[in-house]
DNA sequence: ACGGATTTGACAATCGTTTTCAATAAGTCC
DNA sequence: GGACTTATTGAAAACGATTGTCAAATCCGT
């Protein structure tokens, strides 16, 4: 396998516009999606065009410095997490905030319903959504 | 099974491109954009409007007889499931071809994760993606 | 600071999906 | 069957998220 596609291929220049959409990830502490990162650093005086918002959050995501999931509407949120490790999420439905989880079960259960019916597993999803002890009071 | 379980029983009228498009999603055996769709019913000579399927294949997911999906890109991709009950799904990202999975395993990991953060379980998902035998020759 | 490659950003373009609305066709009543 | 009411259809326009374009701005090694 080659590794063109690695983490190591990123951005090769730092500018103002990469750190503060990192920033604002990073301060998120949730998934987002490109368009509410606009309007939060909007908010807070950083002009970084849409455009840019979306190319850096595309190149974080395939660089693996960030997690992409989609909403049901089809909408892509992203999130910087913890860990470069592959993981799943607990997400609260109410705040956005969520919680990483690790699963070594989801795992094993996704090859071996794969291999079982003779597919050669890709890739899957696995997220459950809920509502925190914060929410829920 | 009869139909006395339909949701929500609004005005329901027996038409030949809603009948095509029901028997196209059965034909199809596995998960289909409202596109493809559209395109296998004119390749067969039925001639049903591309907002026609968008709409059919709306109603019939609230309705939940249909089971629906995004993929990766977010397009909304639709199957006819054999089941009503909840299962998961093994999706060949090659053909679309795909297995009902039922899995006490996904329900208790999501329910111990949940519980054990302190939140609330409301839903999951839970796809396997992968390529299947044929395609993957 | 210079100069060339990278990145930005306003705008146009694209893609999937929804809305609009006039025309069509189902079901009903006679 | 025929008239009538109304759900449904479909072509086109509208829409929202995302990507492509390209000149201008910016970064960085020299």
């Amino acid at each position: 396998m080659s590794d063109m596609n690695r983490k190591s291929t990123g951005p090769h220049r730092s500018t103002k516009q990469r750190a503060a959409i990192k920033d604002a990830l990073v301060a998120a502490r949730g998934f987002r999606s490109a368009q509410e990162l606009h309007d939060e650093l909007k908010a807070e005086g950083q002009r970084v065009g849409l455009t840019t918002v979306y190319r850096n959050l595309q190149a974080l995501a395939s660089a693996g410095e960030v997690d992409v999931l989609r909403t049901s509407e089809g909408e892509a949120i992203y999130r910087r997490c913890g860990t470069g490790e592959h993981h799943h999420h607990l997400v609260c439905t109410e705040c956005g905030n969520s919680v990483e989880v690790g699963s070594e079960e989801i795992e094993s259960w996704a090859k071996r319903v794969a291999k079982h019916h003779g597919f050669t597993p890709v890739d899957h999803t696995a997220e459950v959504f809920g509502i925190c002890s914060g929410c829920s009071k």
